[in-house]
RNA sequence: GUCUCCGUAGCUCAACUGGAUAGAGCAACUGCCUUCUAAGCAGUAGAUUGUGUGUUCAAAUCACACCGGAGACGCCA
C-alpha cells in the first residue's frame, strides 16, 4: 500500500532525529489541498527537539526526493509544518492492477490470531428485537472485517439457559398452557407477556402431550432458541459456536462438580472470594470495581456472574489470543466487573476488549420507547427485516459510530428506503455490471495491451484513488472496533463512481480508452462487491 | 450520589482518534433522460461544533466547571 510505504519511509527518516517514538499521522489533506498524501511529522519532531518545523520538513523533503523518486511526483511544505506528497499515477495504476487480479500481500503470522467474538447472545426468553438487531449487525461484520484481515475468527453466541429469567420463562408457559385448558388465572406483570408465549402454549396443547410428561422449559428454551436461529439466518448472520450456559453451571464432573463450583473454589483460595452474612462474595474492588458482588446467595444458588467468569474461563482455555465481546450500553457497569474477573484468572485485562452499543429507540407519538421483554413491549428485529428489508436493515445499523444512539423512526425509514443510501451504494454494481456485461459484444482485439495511462481525466484519478484507499478503511474499521467508517467510505466511493459514470462513457470508439476504463469498472465493481460484502449486504447485479 | 455515552446545518449523522477552508444524506429551490440502468448527475441555500475557562504551533476532538438528553448502579440476567 502507498501509504503504508510513505509510513515506513517516514519512519526511517524519524530515527535520525531522535530515539522517541514519535506518533504522526499519514492521511489525506482535505479537499482544498490538491495532494494525495499529507503528513504532520515535522511539526511532532520539532516539539521533540525543538527545532524549526519548517527547516526540519525541508530536510525530510530533501531525503525523500533523492531516495524515492519512483513513488513521489512532487512535494510540498506548507504553513505550521505540513508535508504534503503528490503520487506518481503509476502507483495508482499498479494498484487497480491488484485489486482486480486480487494480489494481496501476505499476511503476517501475527495476523492470523484467533479472535473469539461474543455477541447478541440474547436470553432465549423472547424474539430477537431490533437492539439485538443492531449488536448482530455490529457483530457480524466486525467478525467479517477481521477475517478479510487474516484473523482467525470464531463466532459464538452465550446462550442462558438456566437461570432465573428461564425459570420465569417456564411459568410463564406452564401458565399460558393452562389459562388455554380453561383454567382461569390472573398472569403476573412480572411474567413474559409476549404473545409468542402464548403460541409456544398453543402448540404443546396441540401436540397433545399428557401434562405429566410436559417439560415446560425444555419445550420454552427450543422454540425460542429455533426462532431466534431463524432470524439470525434471516438476517444474514450465521454462528459459528453456541455455547450454553448449562454446560458450564449444570454438568457435572466425576467429583459431582460443575465448572463454577471449581471456578469460586479457585477464587475462594485465592482469596479473591470470602464468605458474609451467608453468602460467597466476589472481591472485585481489589481490581477496580466499585462493589464487591455475590456468586453465590445465601440459599446456595450461584449469581449469572459466576457463571459468566466460569464462561470467561472457558473461553481463554480454548487459546484465543482476543477476546472480543459486543455488548448493549445497558450493561456497561458490568465492565469493570468482568475485567476484575479476567485479572483474577490471572490474565491481563488488554486480553478482552468489550465494545458497548447504544440502545435504538423506537419513536412513537414523538416519544421514544425502549425495547424490554418482559413486558411484551418491543418490535421485533423480523418485523424491520420484513419491511424494510435485510439489506436496508443491516445499513441502517451500521451507518453510525456504535456510540451514537439510534432513533428508529418506523414509518420514515419505511418511506426512505427507496432512497436509502444501501441502494445508492448496490446501484454502483448494478451499472457496472451492465457496462461489464455489454462490453462483451465489442470486438476487442485480443491480447490488447491495456495502457493506464489513458485514465487521466480528473474523475477517473479521483476514482482510482479512492478504490486505494479500501484497505486503509478496513484496517481503521478494525483499529476503531467500529464498521461505520466502511459504510461512510462507501457512499463516498458511490458518489465518485457515479460522478465518473455521468462524464465519461466506457465503450467508445476508442478501443484503447475503453479497454483501460473497463479495468477501472472492473476494480469498482470489486471493491464495491467486497465493501458490501463485509458489511453483510447483497449486490444484486440488476436493480 | 457514583459511573458510561451523547450534544455539530431545520432533521439524521460523519469528520481517519489533536491537523489545514467542519463533510454527507434527508427536507427546500433551479436545471439535465434518443447514447453503457434517472434508485443517477449538475447547481442554490443552510454551522459562533450546548456554554465558559484552560492546555499548544494547531481543539468539534484533550482537561476542568456548568447546562441539556439517554442509560446503568439487586443475594435479577
Amino acid at each position: 500500500m502507498i501509504k503504508n510505504k510513505l509510513i515506513k519511509i517516514l519512519n526511517r527518516i524519524t530515527n535520525k532525529y531522535t530515539n522517541k517514538k514519535i506518533k504522526f499521522i499519514v492521511n489525506i489533506p482535505p479537499k482544498c489541498i490538491n495532494f494525495d498524501f499529507s503528513t504532520n511529522i515535522a511539526m511532532l519532531i520539532s516539539d521533540e527537539i525543538k527545532k524549526n518545523p519548517i527547516i526540519i520538513a525541508n530536510e525530510i523533503k530533501n531525503i525523500i526526493l533523492k531516495k524515492e523518486n519512483k513513488i513521489i511526483e512532487k512535494i510540498e511544505i506548507t504553513k505550521p509544518g505540513f508535508i504534503n506528497f503528490k503520487i506518481k499515477n503509476e502507483m495508482f495504476y499498479k494498484k487497480l492492477h491488484k485489486i482486480i487480479n486480487n494480489i494481496k500481500k501476505k499476511t503476517k503470522k501475527n495476523n492470523k490470531k484467533k479472535i473469539l467474538i461474543e455477541f447478541v447472545s440474547a436470553n432465549p426468553t423472547g424474539p430477537l428485537h431490533i437492539g439485538h438487531g443492531r449488536g448482530a449487525a455490529i457483530g457480524d461484520s466486525l467478525s467479517r472485517i477481521l477475517k478479510y484481515l487474516g484473523y482467525n475468527v470464531i463466532k459464538e453466541y452465550y446462550l442462558n439457559d438456566t437461570g432465573n429469567q428461564i425459570n420465569i420463562l417456564e411459568k410463564s408457559v406452564k401458565l399460558r398452557y393452562k389459562q388455554l385448558n380453561g383454567h382461569k388465572i390472573d398472569f403476573p406483570k412480572d411474567y413474559y407477556n409476549g404473545d409468542y408465549i402464548i403460541d409456544i402454549a398453543k402448540k404443546i396443547v396441540k401436540n397433545n402431550i399428557n401434562i405429566d410428561k410436559i417439560n415446560f422449559r425444555q419445550e420454552a428454551i427450543e422454540n425460542i432458541t429455533k426462532s431466534i436461529k431463524k432470524d439470525l439466518k434471516e438476517f444474514n448472520v450465521k454462528f459459528d459456536n453456541w455455547f450454553y450456559e448449562s454446560k458450564i453451571s449444570e454438568k457435572k464432573d466425576k467429583n459431582e462438580k460443575t465448572e463454577v463450583d471449581k471456578i469460586c473454589n479457585y477464587l475462594q483460595n485465592k482469596k479473591y472470594a470470602y464468605i458474609n452474612k451467608g453468602a460467597l462474595w466476589l472481591a472485585s474492588t481489589k481490581f477496580g470495581d466499585d462493589k464487591d458482588r455475590v456468586l453465590k446467595r445465601s440459599d446456595g444458588r450461584y449469581t449469572y456472574i459466576a457463571s459468566d467468569i466460569a464462561y470467561h474461563k472457558n473461553k481463554i482455555r480454548r487459546n484465543f489470543a482476543k477476546l472480543i465481546n459486543i455488548w448493549g450500553v445497558d450493561h456497561h457497569g458490568y465492565v469493570k466487573r468482568i475485567k476484575a474477573c479476567i485479572n483474577m484468572l490471572g490474565y491481563n485485562k488488554k486480553k478482552i476488549d468489550i465494545i458497548l452499543y447504544q440502545l435504538v429507540f423506537i419513536k412513537k407519538n414523538k416519544q421514544s420507547v425502549q425495547m424490554s421483554t418482559r413486558s411484551g413491549e418491543f418490535i421485533k428485529l423480523k418485523t424491520i427485516i420484513n419491511e424494510v428489508g435485510k439489506d436496508a436493515c443491516r445499513f441502517f445499523f451500521l451507518i453510525n459510530s456504535p456510540n451514537s444512539q439510534i432513533n428508529f423512526d418506523l414509518t420514515l425509514t419505511k418511506t426512505k428506503s427507496k432512497k436509502n443510501h444501501v441502494f445508492y451504494i448496490q446501484y454502483v454494481n448494478a451499472r457496472c455490471y451492465s457496462i461489464i456485461k455489454k462490453s462483451k459484444n465489442f470486438i476487442f482485439k485480443k491480447n490488447k495491451k491495456i495502457n493506464f495511462s489513458l485514465l487521466n481525466t480528473e474523475e477517473e484519478m479521483i476514482l482510482l484513488k479512492n478504490l486505494a484507499e479500501f484497505d486503509n478503511v478496513v484496517i481503521l474499521c478494525a483499529k476503531t472496533m467500529s464498521p461505520h467508517h466502511l459504510v461512510e467510505y462507501l457512499i463516498n466511493l458511490a458518489d465518485v463512481y457515479h460522478k465518473f459514470y455521468e462524464k465519461h462513457r466506457v465503450l467508445t470508439k476508442n478501443i484503447n480508452i475503453s479497454v483501460a476504463r473497463l479495468e477501472l469498472i472492473k476494480g469498482t465493481q470489486i471493491i464495491i462487491k467486497n465493501g458490501l460484502n463485509l458489511l453483510g449486504i447483497s449486490s444484486p447485479n440488476k436493480m
